[in-house]
DNA sequence: GGGCCTGTGTTAGCCAGCCAACAATCGAGC
DNA sequence: GCTCGATTGTTGGCTGGCTAACACAGGCCC
């Protein structure tokens, strides 16, 4: 399922020709490095990026700082769908899981340039469901299944959206990712890895067996893949 | 925070008249009981509903035929968001959880007048982010917080959309939005009755004490709450 | 080489909520 | 009044994941 390596991000180049031109003269390059913050909860907004690479987490902070990762995004969608919704300052922090690099536009320039683009409108309408869709599943996800399922699903989904077998990831990155502890990862991860699925050395981890990774995930991993492909043509 | 009793949908009752009119001819109005099914996952979308009285669920199924509640909707919003997205299927689940009644109209009149009307197009963008960040709070809500507390939240969130201190409710019923054992259920409602905060009696509940039914849900229900009203106006 | 930081493995005790089952109570209908 | 179904209360055993430590290994810098 991975593996096509696009250079560029889907919903810019879905985007015809007039459309992108109108856009692109306000998009400036970015490097995103891990963790790199994008938004932070209750503050105001003041650019929404597309990936070319990488993978963003969003995250749903609490009060004594732990947080719960409710979708990821990578080159497939926009990070900032709520300024497309009319928010001007974020619900959710971001920041870069994996690193890559992508553009960013104003938020003012995008609320501008929005109005006057109805492909990109039809296009966000439409990844906005993709991303309520994920966002559902994983709230479902997160209340039933058991840490080791959720595990490979987590890592499903980021390696649709990295396009490689290997990828850095800590055990501690993870269990913040999914909203449980540590030790509870170390366990998990080390059952897959002794099943041979994946392995990992110091902050490095690799898919060697896709196949019995999503045998091992939840059912849910299919389901989100499966709506992103309808919706948006790809299972990440 | 509830009691005002507004006899119509506030999306409808925010659109100025041209847009209304435009919309009122296709309007059909339909009484909604207890438990009728809206949507079903993965069948095609008949209806939106705009709700005046009541509230409906939006639950996520599993294969062993449990489910989870992902967000609730009433008079404050519109029931077939997903429609407005792009979708003509639906991802998730919904039914009425609380009867009330409301007008609908056809997916298809639906996707042909949204076209023509830029402010009712503006209000729905603006409730699909409360939407999602109702369903964010949730998904991590779901995965930390303890079965009182949710129990509190969701008694509250109800309780801001159906405009009366008492109102049908089982505890099995419950036990099934929050994706719990009835038991549990049994317990957490036992203790909020014990703190004179709630009483209930065979499938009634009745809310005593509103303010002390806050302190006892998480932050969640407030940061949800606040959310809406800085979206759309209302609590709920 | 030695110190140190980061990442991983593991242990022991604890507790919330699970599962399965059964008891008690109320309301409606006969 | 009696029966029956729906609702609620409760019990006992079980377990997954939590808390709180501690041990160890690899890599980097001095």
């Amino acid at each position: 399922m991975p593996q096509p390596q696009p250079a560029t991000n889907q919903i810019l180049a879905a985007l015809p020709s007039d459309e992108f031109e109108r856009l692109a003269r306000d998009l400036q390059p970015i490097d995103l490095p891990t963790r790199m913050d994008l938004y932070e909860r209750s503050n105001p907004v003041e650019f929404v990026y597309f990936l070319h690479r990488g993978v963003v987490s969003m995250t749903t902070p609490f009060d004594n700082g732990t947080s719960v990762e409710i979708a990821t995004i990578g080159p497939e969608g926009m990070v900032g769908i709520p300024v497309f919704l009319g928010a001007d300052r974020m619900p959710s922090n971001a920041f870069v899981q994996v690193a890559g690099h992508g553009v960013r536009l104003s938020a003012d320039a995008f609320r501008r340039i929005i109005a006057m683009c109805p492909s990109l409108n039809h296009l966000l309408l439409r990844y906005t469901l993709a991303l309520m869709d994920q966002m559902a599943q994983t709230a479902a996800c997160n209340r039933t299944h058991a840490i080791e399922e959720r595990c490979a699903r987590w890592l499903l989904m980021t390696h649709d959206r990295v396009y490689a077998n290997e990828f850095p990831l800590t055990q501690e990155f993870l269990a913040q990712m999914l909203g449980v502890r540590r030790p509870s990862v170390s366990i998990a991860a080390g059952m897959l890895a002794k099943a041979g699925l994946i392995s990992y050395v110091r902050g490095r981890i690799t898919i060697i067996d896709r196949e019995g990774l999503e045998a091992a995930a939840c059912n849910c991993y299919h389901i989100i893949a499966d709506e992103f492909r309808r919706l948006v043509g790809k299972p990440g």
